[in-house]
DNA sequence: AGCAGCATGCTAGAAAAATAACACATGGCC
DNA sequence: GGCCATGTGTTATTTTTCTAGCATGCTGCT
C-alpha cells in the first residue's frame, strides 16, 4: 500500500510544538513570527519560531502572505475545514461518537456557561435541525 | 532529578505518537500493549509501543494494572477530566471560546448527523438549562 | 522436568524535533 | 551616505521521540 498522506486535516502528524503553533494560528486566522512567539509557552527564541514556521509551511501546514516586508502566516487548511475534523475526532475520542453528548457536555457546562440569549438561540437552532430532519 | 510536571490533563505536552496512544486508551477505557498496537497507525512493533506505555507512565499521563499475568493500561487522569479540558481546547481554538457556535456545528452536521430521538431529546436538555439559568 | 508461548525489563541506535547562532537584506532617519 | 532596527535565510547542535533487539521470567502442557 502507498502511504503518501495528503496530511489528515488537523492533529495526526503533528509534532507537540508544531501543534500549538497551528492552534495560534487558528485561534487569530493569520499571524507574525513575532506573535506566534509572544503565544508561545516556554518563551522559545524568534529564531527558533521562525525555523518551526518554515518547516510547517514546507509540510504544506501553513502559507505566508508577504505584508509590507514582513511576513505574515496562516493555516493552509481553513479553519471549519480543520474545525470539522477537529470536532469529529473529539467527539470520537471523548464522547463515544455521539453528537448528542457532545451536547449534553456543552450545555453542562463544561466549556463555558451560557447566557440565556445563546440558550434561545440554540433552542431555536434545535427547532430548526428537528424540522429539517423531518422533511 | 526532581522533573516533576504537573501536567496539563490532556494535551499540550505529548508528543505525535504519545497522543495517539492517550486517543486509543480514551476510546477504549483501558487497554493492553497488544490492543494498542493493532489501532496504532504504521504499525509500529510490539516493542515499540511497550517502551511508549512505559515512557507515558513515568510522565504520569498513564497507569496499568496487573491482569492476571499482563498489564492493562489506562488514563492516569479519568475520562471525564480529560474531556472537559480538550471541550474547551477546542472551543477556544476552533469556535471563538463560544459554547454556542460549538453547538450549532454539531447541529450542523459537523461531527455526525442528529438521529430525530437525539434532537428531542437535546430539545429537552436545552429546556432544561434554560430554566436552570432563570432560577 | 523441559519446552513453547507470551509477557515484561532493559538497553541502545536512528530519526525527528526543538533550539538558536550567525550572516545577509531592506527601510527609515540623522 | 552611514547606521540602527527589524526581518529573512541558512546551518548546526542538543534534546526528545521513535524504534526495536535481546535477555529474562512465568504458565501451562506433554
Amino acid at each position: 500500500m502507498a502511504k503518501s498522506q495528503p496530511h489528515a486535516v488537523h492533529g495526526a502528524t503533528l509534532s507537540r510544538r508544531e501543534r500549538q503553533i497551528m492552534d495560534i494560528l487558528y485561534r487569530r486566522g493569520r499571524a507574525t513570527a513575532g506573535e506566534v512567539m509572544d503565544q508561545l509557552a516556554g518563551d522559545p527564541s524568534y529564531s527558533t519560531v521562525r525555523t518551526q514556521l518554515r518547516v510547517l509551511e514546507d509540510k504544506g501546514h501553513v502559507r505566508h502572505e508577504e505584508e509590507g516586508l514582513r511576513y505574515v502566516y496562516m493555516p493552509a487548511v481553513p479553519r471549519h475545514a480543520a474545525r470539522k475534523s477537529a470536532l469529529r475526532h473529539l467527539v470520537d475520542t471523548f464522547f463515544d461518537g455521539s453528537a448528542e453528548k457532545i451536547v449534553a457536555a456543552v450545555l453542562g457546562g463544561e466549556s463555558a456557561r451560557l447566557t440565556d440569549e445563546e440558550l434561545t438561540r440554540i433552542a431555536e437552532l434545535v427547532a430548526k435541525a428537528r424540522k429539517e430532519g423531518k422533511r
